[in-house]
DNA sequence: AACCAGGACGTGA
DNA sequence: TCACGTCATGGT
């Protein structure tokens, strides 16, 4: 690897990958033997089969998942998951069909109730304009509910799109690793990592994985230790 | 007992 | 464009 001296991203991500492995997001609840190992979730993970998900099903849990994740530890949002399985609804049609009050409860660990009931909706009523196609980044954009972290998470899992997701672990780690300022925006911390890495779904979906993965064990409470990871 | 969780939206500078 | 308050619950 003759770029990793020269780009930094690359090789903080070779490094995080060789301590922490394959991560296998996104997870997804019907899955068998998940990894225990993960701070997270204990299971759904698949670690190097990048071929999920496999169909509109699994594709629209994802979608779910990453609006009721929304600042919210996953722990949280899973529950909120599970019981919208306990309904049938996880898929849309039936998603939409639940009253506004049955749909509260049911998403009530993952916290924001009122609005999380209605972004869901929101993406419900998305998903079933779609047909078959992908999506546009703008298109999901124009759903409330879906923000620039949340549209890159469902392109790129969901959707297998080479959308690099930032979200607040990667400002926090790369801030502080002072390769990105605190106050840069959204989209100039996704074009520098875009702009440094081939443009490989299985890649950026590892990458944030990863991330978050690293985040969890170093950089949640400060201050954060120096040693840490690091280059 | 503050603080944080795999953010987004509305508002007013 | 950007900073700030708001939204809710659960774990540490």
């Amino acid at each position: 690897m003759s770029g990793d001296r020269k780009d930094p991203l690359i090789h903080i991500y070779y490094t995080l990958y060789h301590l922490y492995g394959p991560q296998g997001w996104w997870p997804l609840m019907d899955l068998e033997g998940g990894n225990p190992t993960k701070t997270g979730s204990t299971h759904g993970y698949h670690p190097l089969n990048y071929d999920l998900p496999e169909n509109p099903k699994q594709q629209f849990e994802i979608i779910l998942g990453a609006i009721l994740t929304q600042n919210t530890a996953w722990t949280s949002a899973e529950k909120a998951l599970w019981n919208l399985k306990e309904l049938d609804a996880n898929f849309p049609e039936k998603l939409l069909s639940l009253d506004d009050n049955t749909l509260k409860e049911a998403i009530r660990p993952a916290g924001f109730l009122n609005q999380k009931s209605r972004y869901l909706k929101n993406i419900s009523r998305f998903f079933l304009s779609l047909k078959d196609g992908v999506p546009t980044r703008k298109e999901l954009l124009k759903v409330k509910g879906v923000g620039n972290e949340t549209a890159d998470s469902i392109l790129l899992y969901a959707y297998k799109q080479a959308e690099f997701v930032v979200d607040t672990y990667t400002k926090r780690i790369f801030s502080h690793l002072e390769i990105i300022d605190e106050k840069d925006n959204y989209l100039k911390v996704k074009n520098l990592f875009e702009d440094s890495l081939p443009r490989e779904f299985p890649l950026y979906q590892e990458y944030h994985a990863l991330i978050v993965e690293h985040a969890k064990r170093y950089y949640q409470k400060r201050p954060y230790r120096e040693d840490t990871l690091l280059i």
